[in-house]
DNA sequence: TAATCGTGGGG
DNA sequence: TCCCCAAGATT
């Protein structure tokens, strides 16, 4: 059974204070306050996306975008041309809705209330929770992931995801206090990274194991319990490289909304669990690629690769560009048609 | 509520 | 090789 709240508090911010990581976005200890737009910014980044592949984007973003207002000001392509590879495109479409909103509705400034920023686009309830907390010094209770699994061990839910969710943020907002708001939920956070983590928790190190009801049990790892997950269905399709007498790529604008929307693409066909009815954008001779797999959340994709030359009303593009800008799938499919 | 929406690393 | 999963939001 864990101890009172203020106890495992104090445990584990003392752990903080000594084992916490050192990452881009936060700010050194001491320094002055954190500036809401880079808090902003590694927020939306590192939803669902580890700290290691979201970290460059992070640098490359700050560099080139210094201030929301920078941010607001760019171009719809170069934007999201900057995010591919980094996947859930819709992050990047809300990202620049968002900080032209900052930019005309509020000067250029963030709202400093949760409930201010959670009326943002892209802002969902645990990124204004952690916004308001780490930028603004708000005692709100931030539950992500690493939160959720950490409540789940400490008090052994036997509730298992995702209906357990308003159970474990109600676990974790008996923690929720004003003193160190911004620094709670980060040493929540990276001792859910780095200690407790998803597998192979390391109990030793843990400064709350001495709480921990999952740990009492002998077992933790086996905490959060899940619901089984549906199976990923396979489809498949066929991608079309075509290139002009300069030897730049046709690529398509995808629409807004829907799978990888509003990046750039190669032509496709549909992609379907039956063969895809082969209806080429130009009259060839195509010439067969070979083919590319490629694993979404939610279903697999085969797609076969054919090459040929033409013209249209296309978005050309040098490959060397195209690479950088095409989200990972299509890549893979360029550079099988390129013959890399 | 449940489905949709990427990618890359690790066990 | 395959499956899991990571600082979730939206509809």
């Amino acid at each position: 059974m864990p101890d009172t709240p203020s106890a495992v508090r104090r445990r584990l911010l003392a752990w903080y204070d000594a084992h916490g990581r050192t990452l881009p976005w936060r700010a050194a200890p001491g320094a002055a306050r954190t500036d809401p737009y880079r808090v902003w910014l590694s927020e939306v980044m590192l939803q669902q996306t580890t700290v290691p592949h979201a970290t460059p984007y992070f640098q490359a973003f700050t560099a080139r975008w210094p201030t929301v207002v920078d941010l607001a000001d760019a171009q719809d392509s170069d934007l999201m041309a900057a995010w591919a590879g980094l996947g859930y495109y819709a992050r990047a479409r809300n990202l620049l809705a968002c900080a032209r909103a900052v930019a005309r509705d509020h000067d250029g400034v963030f709202p400093d209330t949760e409930a201010g920023l959670l009326a943002l686009p892209g802002v969902g309830a645990y990124t204004a929770a952690a916004v308001a907390a780490i930028a603004f010094g708000r005692a709100a209770n931030v539950v992500d992931g690493n939160v959720e699994r950490v409540m789940a061990r400490l008090h052994a839910v036997q509730t298992p995801l995702p209906a357990a969710r308003p159970e474990l943020k109600r676990l974790a907002a008996a923690y929720v206090t004003d003193d160190r708001p911004g620094d709670w939920p980060q040493a929540l956070m990276d001792l859910g990274a780095t200690v407790c983590r998803p597998k192979s928790p390391l109990c030793p190190s843990c400064p709350i194991r001495i709480d921990c009801a999952a740990y009492a049990e002998g077992d933790p790892g086996r905490y959060p319990l899940k619901s089984s997950k549906a199976q990923r269905p396979h489809r498949q399709g066929i991608a079309w490289v075509i290139r002009n007498a300069s030897g730049q790529v046709a690529l398509v604008r995808r629409p807004d909304k829907g799978l990888l929307g509003g990046m750039v693409g190669l032509p496709t066909s549909d992609w379907s669990e039956t063969a895809p009815t082969d209806n080429p954008p130009l009259s060839g001779p195509w010439t067969e690629a070979g083919a590319i797999e490629h694993v979404f959340t939610h279903f697999s994709l085969t797609l076969a690769v054919r090459t040929a030359e033409g013209e249209g009303d296309y978005i050309w593009m040098a490959p060397k560009e195209a690479l950088k800008a095409l989200p990972t799938v299509f890549s893979k499919a360029l550079t099988r048609g390129l013959g890399a």
